[in-house]
DNA sequence: ATAATATATGAACGACTGTTCAATTGTTCA
DNA sequence: TGAACAATTGAACAGTCGTTCATATATTAT
């Protein structure tokens, strides 16, 4: 995100100055887009993929969640707290358990869609 | 992903057994979440996430897209890397420039569901 | 009360990421 | 041919990330 020295710029005269025009006038706020590369941040990692993936399939609480992927219920607890905090996940107290589940149908669909993207290469 | 030590452990008995039983049915083999991860980790850099937004309005050239972000051609360029090996992008050679666009309609979906997530936040 | 337990948290560590800078490749045009 | 230029690449650097470990909080059971 850095400007640009003498020797590394293009010389434009933009290239293809009708298509960025089109680009410019579908753009949206830049904080928009930077909370839409936050949010895929947080599912791009494979602990918490996972963790989003099984929680497409049921409501669960660390210690299961801990188990099913086999890793330490810290590290899951430390993932959590990063998914609350991107608001992809909400999560329900009972007792001393704390159970998680997917925070809107939206999450749901991105998980979709991204296995289906993955699931259809050659 | 790593082995948990004495004290850091639930003493499980799993929880709630039907679910984790449920969601184990429902598990997708391991590669598979880990090539969803990488997919969704491309999209979460900012940088990447305006490349590719903008790749969803046009075709555009290396100039094109470092003058409409502000980013110098190398940083571009080496993200465009990054997204041709994930497969999100691909390219057309045309003399000494080259145009990249999306490689698919599933990246313009994830982009669109996506940006619906973050633009219904309160 | 005390012990046991589920979850959360902070610090610290090595591993990884994104940019810059310098250099290179390959194409066009004089 | 050689100069100009779009794009690519590799090395290097600061900054970030994900885990572990130790400890803390809060609820339950004795």
């Amino acid at each position: 995100m850095k400007q640009v020295n003498a020797t590394d710029t293009c010389d434009f005269y933009l290239v293809n100055e009708e298509a960025v025009q089109r680009v410019r006038r579908a753009w949206v706020p830049e904080e928009q887009l930077i909370r839409l590369a936050e949010t895929f941040k947080a599912l791009g990692d494979p602990t918490r993929a996972r963790i989003l993936f099984a929680l497409s399939q049921a409501e669960l609480c660390v210690c299961d969640l801990s188990s099913l992927l086999d890793v330490s219920p810290s590290a899951v607890s430390h993932q959590l707290r990063l998914l609350r905090q991107q608001r992809l996940v909400k999560y329900r107290r009972e007792g001393r358990m704390a159970f998680y589940s997917l925070d809107d149908d939206h999450i749901r669909h991105l998980l979709a869609e991204g296995l289906r993207h993955v699931q259809e290469e050659a």
